[in-house]
DNA sequence: CTGAATTTTCAGTAATTACTGAAAATTGAT
DNA sequence: ATCAATTTTCAGTAATTACTGAAAATTCAG
């Protein structure tokens, strides 16, 4: 089965996208086909419609499978592995957060906890560090609350993320209400 | 000059990390040196300091320019050019989003827009272009969002960050507020 | 302007990564 | 248990990307 014009264009996009990323052109490709495909498919349909040789679908799905980006399906009657990508892009977009985290945060952050326990051996040594906390604590800041923010339920999340700009303004209020009184609940008056 | 173990453990982690990115292992590793370094390096440090070829050097200093992490820097009375990291690391992470933003996200988006204009051919397609549309408008939500925040002054983004979990019950507190009356100023009383 | 210092370019080569086909391993229906 | 269907592995090769040294270009002090 040949691809539409309008998916070869997105599967192609992803491809070149791919490269930019960790990820090579094959599994970019088959990521993109799988994610827009209304059902699920096996690696012999990949193979043909992408014209990749099967050994080169098998290890493009196994690096998709190791992201948890496609996961099996099993249709009754075949013996076929079929692929399919999550429903819910959201859920996509954490899944891939999580991933990243854990291949390439973590170990920076832990290779800066080990440089900075180190003793500095001159002051060089010493401003090195000083960049080296800089940076560990940015990334520790901006990872721990996306943590947060990925465990808010949809609704709240994209009511949060549509305030946009407004954030300033209720940072201000919310100052405003602590100023009034202890715990804020919204209800006391000046 | 040789480097310390403790900046040697840095720039190859980077070196590594570098690779895992669209960036190469040289690239990497050139950013992480200047990224620590407490005063600016020239050229023939960095190709001294790193053991690399001068020419792979010049090439990779010109990369970290187009990303704008890196800025050129003279020194009075010296001729060659020296580059430095900027000093804020939040200002470093924007500049990174940014240049993400302007190389992948937007080509991306701008793909997807094309993709989403086009008659769709069958089922098939229909669905492809359902796909397209929510991955589209999680991008676009995400990344206006990002800019929105970007834009708020690092006081305030500190603050906001650090409420990590409690946003929900900012949320809910505003919600509160906005039943009270109109525009909410934090001052109401049920 | 001249020419030494410095940076950039680029063709050639080295190193790495991606891909294939054939063979091995696994799976599951009978 | 057998064996055909299916998937995985892997050695060899192709393609890509990274790196170098030499040469060209640029810069700027005198």
């Amino acid at each position: 089965m040949a691809l539409t014009p309008l998916t070869r264009q997105f599967v192609s996009h992803f491809g070149e996208m791919g490269s930019r990323w960790g990820i090579n052109r094959t599994v970019g490709q088959l990521y993109a086909l799988i994610f827009v495909s209304d059902r699920p498919l096996n690696a012999d349909e990949l193979a043909e419609m992408l014209e990749f040789s099967r050994s080169n679908v098998s290890m493009g799905l196994k690096e998709l499978q190791s992201w948890r980006l496609v996961r099996l399906k099993h249709i009754p009657g075949d013996r076929r592995e079929y692929f399919e990508a999550p429903e819910d892009v959201w859920q996509i977009f954490k899944t891939l957060a999580e991933e990243r985290r854990r291949r390439e945060i973590e170990p920076t952050l832990s290779m800066l906890r080990g440089a900075l326990l180190e003793e500095p051996a001159d002051a060089t040594d010493k401003h090195a560090q000083k960049r080296m906390r800089e940076m560990h604590d940015l990334i520790e800041m901006t990872t721990s609350w996306f943590d947060d923010v990925q465990r808010l339920d949809p609704d709240t999340l994209v009511q949060f993320m549509r305030m946009g700009a407004k954030v300033q303004k209720l940072l201000e209020l919310k100052d405003r209400m602590k100023l009034v009184g202890g715990k804020s609940n919204g209800q006391q008056r000046t």
